[in-house]
DNA sequence: AATGAATGAGCCTTCATTCAT
DNA sequence: CATGAATGAAGGCTCATTCAT
């Protein structure tokens, strides 16, 4: 069911972040990035306000951090998937939505924040952050527009579709809960049901 | 192709908010209601900052205000859209579906707040603006669970489907441009093709 | 000896700066800009620290009103010193520098300021405040030069002097006390025995 | 012209102070004591954080040490100069004036902070460099009395003459550029003839 | 002497809010 | 409703300084 090949896209150990931001990752998706205060984020990291510039040059440094490191890990993961996922279309299409919907589970904060906080970046990191994201936009697009072309997919939408995919793939960071009902192999089985659906996928 | 019936719940005159909550709503979806200031509310709405106080008690009051006229008002659309579109599921999807989608561009800002700041309101507030959603959010499973059991449907998933189906719904708010290169007509054509297959319509 | 004419120019009454303004003059004057607070000059204005927000946009504004009050008023002075004089260059120059000595005694704390934190005033802010001493040291140069063209003063290097005198009647700022041992009247004679020897007047 | 005899007081190699000292009086000419931080004034020496520690105990130290070593070598070139002039009132006057305005054209930066930042001294190091300053100060006073005295210079101020001399050698510093239109040898010319007119040289 | 980590105190400034007029 | 004055609390950030290595 599941996508074959190399699986490193599939593991999740503990978040290589540095403490400092995964205590301020916590607290950006608890409070949003305007509602966190340095104060606060020293706090959760167990440093005093200068120990934090000591390490960041400033909250937005911190937040640039967070999410460069969140978009440029799932892209890596999705670049796995992808190329352990082999030629077909179909299974290109499950083996992206696979790891796109098991990052948004197990980086949920990441993710998260990276998908609300957009907004709170300075113009010139928010390019960057934006261009990374387009990329993973791009590789959804690319996919289903393979399968269309290949026949596999029917939707007569393929632009829209992407944009759907890519919107409940980050939604499942809105409402999944580790201790939820569903095991995360569940919500991926789901996901993909949905997703294959909303494609038209024969 | 549309549902028919009364069809208030499809037309968007000029918005009824206050001109005080119609600018507020500018900026809160603009800089978050973090980043907004009251004298930038006020400035924006073109008041002293007592003024505003004489208006609304305070920022939040000015939040709550905003969210619950958007929640009440779309409760209000959709609850018309499913009475006219009579009894037939399939019907009363695609009559929800669209009343969604169009009070999503229609109403972009109050419904882009709407689901942005439910974390900045209150315990109490928060409260009650999660049960307007939720009783939203019910519809929609309805809806789907009608059709399922009615067999026009046929995920097997109608929960997932539903959750699913509002996210998409919201998410129109995110990235429709009245300026945009589909009409208004367009779009919720084309989110109904990809929602209709994501349910698994026949 | 003196000056004859109108005399508004000699006459110093209690200041006319704002009290905020008096306050934060003593404080610069005492520690100097970097060295004063905010919390600083609140205090000793007797104000709450956002008091003071509310009467100047920053502590740099503070410092130009100061300054920029101080040079105005000095200037507008030594116009009237100079019209009060008449046309003989010798008059011209006991009035002008009888004019910048009171000054320097009666707004010691104003002329001392604005002769110190010059550097601490903003790119903009600077410019203007030089614009306004130069013209004041082109009063002393204009003066001077009369003198040594008329035969009066026959100091070869005119434009040193004028800085000299100038250099000389804003450092009575630095020395004059109140309580000191010389009267104002005595402080302005002994200024003038002391400048008209260094411009060799005959 | 100038003051026969022994001309060390006159010769002006490479600033003796260590490097680090040199780098720290640029910064604080530049920005004054209280503008500049210990960050800044490492970083200007190319040194570490710690490594200004390890060189001086504070940023305080290290504007005596700048201002300690400012005065005493004026004062030890003022005693040679001194010396060197033989007794004549009138030669030894000349070679104060000129010795001064040397200092205060060479060792501009040194001459200015020293001059600048009295008010920034802790009490006991001001005393000490308060102490220095006067024992200048008394070497003018004590030259111009016994030029009065011996009936080569008419003032009937020495005192104030006093003070005017120093003023003015000190304010050199303030305006003296490398660059600028007047030789070294120029402006001590000048200055001598300015000064001895203001203490009424016969 | 450098590097890296740390901190209490304090910086300038802005916040939401109030009240008298 | 505006204006003007006010404020406690908090904002992001930097300060001089220290210590272990």
């Amino acid at each position: 069911m599941f996508a074959a090949g190399t699986d490193s896209w599939r593991e999740y150990g503990p978040s290589q972040l540095p403490e400092v931001l995964q205590s301020a990752l916590r607290v950006f998706a608890e409070r949003g990035y305007e509602g966190a205060s340095i104060r606060g984020l020293a706090a959760a990291a167990g440093l005093s306000v200068p120990g934090m510039y000591h390490h960041y040059r400033s909250k937005q440094d911190i937040l640039v951090n967070l999410m460069e490191h969140a978009l440029v890990d799932l892209i890596a993961r999705c670049r796995e998937a992808l190329a352990s996922a082999g030629p077909e279309p179909a299974a290109r299409f499950d083996a992206l939505v696979e790891c796109m919907v098991r990052f948004h589970m197990f980086r949920r904060a990441e993710a998260f924040v990276a998908s609300t906080e957009l907004r709170s970046l300075e113009p010139g990191n928010r390019a960057r952050c934006v261009a990374l994201r387009d990329e993973l936009q791009g590789m959804v697009a690319d996919v289903i527009e393979e399968g269309c072309a290949a026949g596999v997919f029917s939707t007569p939408y393929p632009a829209d579709a992407a944009r759907a995919v890519s919107t409940l793939c980050v939604g499942v960071a809105t409402w999944y809960r580790e201790d939820g009902p569903l095991s995360p192999d569940q919500v991926v089985e789901r996901q993909l049901v949905l997703l294959r659906n909303l494609v038209g996928r024969r």
